[in-house]
DNA sequence: TTATATACTTAGTAAAACACTAGGGATTTG
DNA sequence: CAAATCCCTAGTGTTTTACTAAGTATATAA
């Protein structure tokens, strides 16, 4: 599983869509600016959101990008996976002799990990944090969730 | 969040402490050994995990690293966020227009989603990762869990 | 029918991250 | 002292990231 800057982008880029693709399709240059991500680097982005039939777009004037689908069978899963590759590199693949198992079972619980994490975000859907975000009012300040990552330090013996 | 290859090994790395550092420390060479990463990469990688105080290295022959805590004090965020470097790149940090809150709003979203996930694998521990690996039989071969990337372009209308 | 606005495509590129090699130094054991 | 280990720094080829540039294809509108 990788999650990184790149899938953040395509998400965000999709919740746009989301969120004002209602009434019309919407532009890259729409979401370029909303967002503050670079045309260019949408349409990339797009092609390979297209490629998995998450995106549909329109050309001409009055043209732009819909929802491939209803937003609530769209998940988060689904869009990382489309523009980021899911990276399977374990080296033992029956082959090699995994030391005895001790090897393999680092792989395994490695790999189990990974299924959670990706049917953790499966089960979230666009329409879910379209909907979250209409329900809460979310303030536009945001600060880092508590304790993320400064009081490792402290906190050990 | 990032979630790479990077973090896979550090997770790994810590997982083979975990398992084989119960009679004295386990040194690096065996966990290169152990899991194909080298050497110097594994140092690098623990370098960044001593800083956090999730290992401590016993040097001289005999010596070795051991776990910093418990590994039920050891979440697979600790580990991930001591090599990964949390990332946080949101730009409207309280300037910029925002665009009338819309482009917050999927930045909110964003957030809440990436926070999600960190609480996720906050919650699991080294230890949960090791107890379940001896509780159900793993075997060697492992795939990819079902449908995960194939099968997206043929499941939209 | 010509101009324009959009989607789509390909090529290139600077910067960063990744994973590693190389070469040492510091510290402890025997 | 010698060896084994941790520890540190610098360099390097490859890949990824995010972008620029320069187009082509298609649909709308004047």
């Amino acid at each position: 599983m990788r999650l990184s800057t790149k899938g953040r982008y395509a998400v965000t880029a999709m919740l746009d869509l989301a969120l004002n693709g209602q009434d019309g399709p919407v532009t890259l240059s729409d979401i370029s600016e909303n967002q503050g991500i670079s045309l260019s680097y949408l349409e990339q982005l797009f092609a390979a959101l297209r490629a998995k039939n998450l995106v549909r777009g329109v050309r001409g004037p009055g043209g732009g990008y819909f929802l491939g689908r209803e937003a609530d069978e769209i998940s988060i899963a689904n869009i990382i996976c489309a523009v980021d590759e899911w990276v399977e590199f374990t080296r033992c693949q029956g082959r090699e002799d995994c030391r005895g198992g001790q090897r393999c079972m680092t792989h395994n619980l490695w790999d189990d990990l990974s299924r959670q994490i990706y049917e953790f975000i499966e089960e979230i859907s666009l329409a879910d944090l379209v909907s979250r975000g209409q329900g809460g009012g979310h303030g536009c300040h945001k600060e880092k969730p508590a304790g993320i990552q400064d009081d490792l330090s402290e906190q050990a013996a």
